[in-house]
RNA sequence: CGGGGUGUAGCGUAGCCCGGUAUCGCGCCACAUUUGGGAUGUGGAGGCCGCAGGUUCGAAUCCUGCCACCCCGACCA
């Protein structure tokens, strides 16, 4: 087994810190609950922005950038939203240090702001006060903007890409003439989320609405995605939601009809965040270390050489240039390793603690025979295949690897979700086979809670085009209509 | 914010009860031999023992205070 790596089995919560570290994503920096992400965790996350990106765009919006500081007064003018954010905004107070002339730096009493300023813990306040001046009438809807930014939230407890004081994200804010509109962008790019985890990520996951109680601070109505870790824990992977006019309101942006009507704007707000790097860490990874999809793998093909003279190396080194640029043309990306500083087993091992889908490795025997051997991360397994065709059939396994994580999730999903109907299984299952939990909720905010509190599972969501039944709240034996989705989670 | 834990070389650690200037492994540097699953040997470099006080001839070790980080909870993307 891997070194230095505690196995999931053992550890949950520890192996995957260990991963993060050991696959060289990211490490902890001087300041409590920040990170700082290396190159490799770097590239997947930039590979993602590609991806995501594209989509916004190809679904009509563009990209804008706002201010990291947001004036204080902006946050009381939406009540429900400052409640949300409130406690854990980061406060800028002064604007300038001074040395005390004892040979320390300090704050300079003199240098207090007039108006604190608040780092954005999310943009709507200062979007919203911007819209103001962008929108007089109809022909200025809509607006669909984006922002790529990073922003801080001073949570209590963080963890790694799933947690951190200051995380990135993308934020879309967009501003609408009527309801109908602004509620089907918001499913829209929900849509645009759930494609996106399952297609690029690998990862399954559960369209649906978040309960009144679980809404985001100032929405109408929430929709999200959610998935199921390897631990039976759910993760939310990304949230759209239906802002109605609470923000126009709040900012009192306005605009003229076509049939001459001044009415508030209505508007929406969706993100996905460095999160998402957690939740691919934690649904495919095993054991020996990262497994990544080969659509967001930062190098999807390794190349180690295995020689003993430098002739040798220089035959291979000449076949691997000529095959590597078949497989770029292919848009592959591949690495020669051809370090002379670290032996072939190193290599393996260091290529499956970072996940890489394919590994070739040719010696001497190869080059005689015309093979190398191709070793799959996902399975683990090797095989001894012929050079004649090789990118090809590299190409193939790739889009098999991609297929075959995501079957695997799909497959642990489709046996970690369970129908309930009984409150003392809930609970027994909820501590012994951790999962999805389908179960029937009379529709309550104190029931939710009442559940939440004796078993710290929530509702996760009320997943779209839910099949209608009759049946009983699990907990109230009050009637329900419908089944929601429970879950311990991040 | 409550509970627990830990701060000793780049990383992981021993020493602390019982005070005498720091152990071991990995990693690093040099050379040689190696290379189809995490190489071996020889030599070498690297430490304000978290910070500040105190006790003492002498403190990593004892006392006091502080700080930081991690983990578990409550809160959240």
């Amino acid at each position: 087994m891997s070194k230095g790596i505690i196995s999931k089995e053992e550890d949950y919560s520890q192996w995957y810190n260990d991963l993060v570290i050991k696959a060289d994503m990211a490490e902890y920096s001087p300041v409590r609950g920040c990170m700082i992400i290396k190159p490799y965790g770097y590239s997947i996350w930039e590979k993602m922005q590609a991806v995501l990106d594209k989509m916004f765009k190809d679904t009509g919006h563009v990209n804008a950038y706002f201010p990291l500081f947001i004036p204080k007064s902006f946050f009381s003018k939406e009540a429900s939203h400052v409640e949300g954010f409130a406690k854990e905004c980061a406060v800028i107070t002064h604007y300038r240090l001074k040395n005390d002339g004892e040979g320390n730096i300090v704050v300079d009493e003199d240098a207090k702001l007039e108006e604190e300023l608040i780092v954005r813990p999310t943009s709507e306040t200062i979007i919203w006060n911007t819209y103001k001046g962008w929108i007089q009438s109809y022909r200025d809807l809509p607006i669909l903007v984006n922002q790529w930014a990073n922003v801080v939230r001073w949570e209590m407890r963080t963890r790694l890409f799933l947690r951190t004081s200051e995380f990135l994200w993308q934020e879309g804010h967009t501003a609408h003439a009527t309801a109908e509109e602004a509620i089907a962008e918001t499913e829209q790019m929900l849509d645009v989320y759930a494609e996106f985890a399952e297609n690029w990520l690998a990862l399954p996951v559960v369209r649906g609405r978040k309960t009144p109680n679980e809404r985001f601070a100032g929405a109408l109505d929430t929709y999200c995605i959610e998935a199921l870790m390897q631990d039976g824990k759910a993760l939310q992977a990304g949230t759209s939601h239906f802002l109605g006019q609470n923000f126009a309101k709040a900012f009192d942006v306005k605009f003229t009809s076509k049939e001459n009507k001044l009415d508030y704007v209505w508007a929406t707000s969706w993100g996905v965040s460095t999160r998402l790097i957690g939740a691919l860490i934690m649904s495919h990874s095993d054991d020996a270390g990262l497994v990544l999809p080969p659509k967001l793998a930062p190098i999807q093909v390794v190349v180690v050489p295995i020689y003993k003279h430098d002739e040798e190396l220089e035959n291979i080194t000449a076949y691997v240039k000529e095959f590597s640029k078949e497989l770029k043309a292919k848009n592959i990306s591949v690495k020669f390793d051809n370090r002379d500083t670290h032996r072939p087993g190193a290599k393996f091992a260091e290529y499956e603690l970072k996940g890489v889908p394919l590994r070739v490795a040719i010696g001497s025997r190869d080059m005689q025979n015309g093979t190398v051997e191709l070793a799959r991360r996902d399975t683990k397994t090797k095989e001894t295949v012929s050079q004649e065709g090789l990118a090809g059939k590299i190409e193939q396994l790739l889009e098999d690897i991609q297929q075959n994580i995501y079957q695997k999730a799909l497959n642990f999903r489709a046996a970690n979700t369970r129908e309930v109907n009984d409150y003392e299984e809930f609970k027994r299952l909820l501590d012994e086979e951790p999962g999805f939990l389908s179960a029937h909720w009379d529709g309550t905010a104190e029931t939710e809670q009442r559940i939440k509190e004796e078993t710290k599972a929530t509702i996760r969501c009320i997943p779209l085009n839910n099949k209608q039944e009759v049946g009983k709240c699990i907990l109230t034996g009050k009637p329900s209509t419908q089944r929601v989705l429970f879950a311990r989670a991040y």
